[in-house]
DNA sequence: CGATTGACGTACG
DNA sequence: TCGTACGCCAATC
């Protein structure tokens, strides 16, 4: 029974992941629940956390380093190549970095909704 | 196969 | 206003 591919239809919620975190520009961050929330499951953010998890393992076009909690504070760095590569890469960008967390978060907060213009009406 | 954890966030008291 | 509980869903033990 272990055959079933639990992960062949909520993969569509991580690919969603993979496409917003994609998008995030330079110099920007966002959160988990912006993201998860945009998908339509705000109370899903532990599972853009957990999708994330692919992206820094797999080095893809993905910059998880910009996408942290709703504090703004480097929750994940931990589990990067280094613990202090995502705030090197952050700070890299223009981003100041406090003790894991970022200064000015909302300055640099990047809505996905806001960036995707979702006004249709 | 069952129970617990986990890169979070919201809801309720 | 602050603290605790729950939900999300998948991966791991």
């Amino acid at each position: 029974m272990t055959t079933i591919k639990l992960s062949e239809k909520n993969k569509d919620f991580f690919d969603r992941v993979y496409q917003v975190a994609r998008l995030i520009p330079y110099g920007r961050a966002t959160s988990y629940g912006a993201i998860g929330k945009y998908l339509g499951s705000a109370r899903s953010a532990r599972m853009v956390g957990w999708a994330m998890n692919g992206c820094t393992q797999t080095d893809s076009d993905i910059p998880a380093h910009r996408v942290v909690n709703r504090l703004g504070v480097l929750s994940g760095k931990n589990h990067f190549t280094t613990p202090t590569l995502m705030q090197e890469k952050l700070e890299a960008e223009g981003i100041q970095v406090k003790d894991d967390q970022i200064v000015g978060f909302k300055n640099v907060f990047w809505d996905p909704e806001i960036a995707l213009a979702i006004d249709n009406c």
